[in-house]
DNA sequence: ATCCTTTTTGTTATAAGATAACGTTCCCTC
DNA sequence: GAGGGAACGTTATCTTATAACAAAAAGGAT
C-alpha cells in the first residue's frame, strides 16, 4: 500500500476511498478476483452497489499498474511490486488451484515496424505444487 | 480450407456443415469476429440463430487449433497455417485499424516447475503501416 | 472565503459475451 | 435396422461491461 500512495503521488493521481479499499480487496484476495466480486465487497463497505463502482476503481488501479488485469479470467489482481513504471508482466495461472503468479515477462523478438503499446502474456498450466500432487 | 480438411482428418474430427461454414465466415473476414457477428453469419445461412451454434463451432474450431480466441477482443480469427500440433502463436492487434497479424511466439526462460499448458501472447500498438502514417 | 472548473462518485438502464440444460436428429457400428 | 455416442438447435439464464446523466467533492485563481 506505501508502494501504491507512493505511485500515485509521482503520478498525481489520487487514491481516493474506493480506490484504496478496491485495492485492499484485491491485495486481501490473494488471487484474481472479478469485478462483480470486487463490487460486492465495496458495496458491502458502503461504497456504491453499482457495475461501474467497481470498474471505475479497478480501471484507476490498472490504469496506474497497481493491478493488473487477467484477460483469460476476466478478472483482477493486485500488483505484487507497483513501480510506476509500466512493466510488462507474465501471469501463470494454475488451471488447478486457481492462482496467479506474477514473474517478469520476456517476449522475445517480434517482427519489425510494430510500434508495441502493451502486451498481454498469460500462461496457464499447472503450478509447481499442484503438478506435484497431481503426479 | 484443405488444411483444415487434413487436420479434421488426422484428429478423427468432424468438419460438419455449421463447422466449416464458421471457418469460412472467419477466413472471409479477415479479422476478428465476435462469435455473434459469426453467429449472424450462420444464422443468415440457415443454421441455428441461437449463441451456442456459434460458441460451438468456434469452441470446435479453437479445440482444433483452426482457429484462434483473441482475449483482448472477446473475438475469434482463422488461424492462417492450421498444423495439427498446437503452435503457440504471439497476436499483434492494431488499435487503429483493428487487424490482427498471427506471428510465432517466443517466450523466453519461464520459471521452473510451472507446467505450460497453454500460452496467451497478445500485443496491442501501431501496426507498420498505421504508424507511419500517424507520423 | 468564493467562484469556477475538473474530477470523482453514484445511479439508471442497457449492451455484449457466454453457458447450462433439454430434447431431437444424425451418423456410425454392429 | 437397432443401439449408442456425437452434434444440433432451442429455451432460458447468467456473467461481464459500458453509456449517459445528475450530484457531490476537490483544487486553483482571485
Amino acid at each position: 500500500m506505501a508502494a501504491a500512495d507512493q505511485v500515485c503521488l509521482d503520478a498525481g493521481a489520487r487514491l481516493t476511498p474506493v480506490r484504496r479499499r478496491a485495492l485492499e480487496i484485491l491485495l486481501e484476495g490473494h488471487r484474481p478476483m472479478g469485478a462483480y466480486d470486487v463490487l460486492a465487497r465495496l458495496d458491502a463497505d458502503g461504497f456504491g452497489s453499482k457495475p461501474p463502482v467497481a470498474y471505475r476503481a479497478l480501471g484507476f488501479l490498472v490504469d496506474h499498474g497497481l493491478a493488473h488485469r487477467i484477460e483469460r479470467l476476466n478478472a483482477f489482481v493486485a500488483c505484487p511490486n507497483p513501480d510506476g513504471s509500466g512493466h510488462a508482466p507474465a501471469f501463470l495461472i494454475c488451471r488447478n488451484c486457481r492462482t496467479v503468479a506474477e514473474v517478469p515477462a520476456a517476449l522475445s523478438t517480434l517482427p519489425e515496424g510494430f510500434r508495441v503499446e502493451s502486451t498481454t502474456v498469460e500462461v496457464e498450466g499447472l503450478c509447481a505444487a499442484c503438478s506435484e500432487s497431481a503426479t
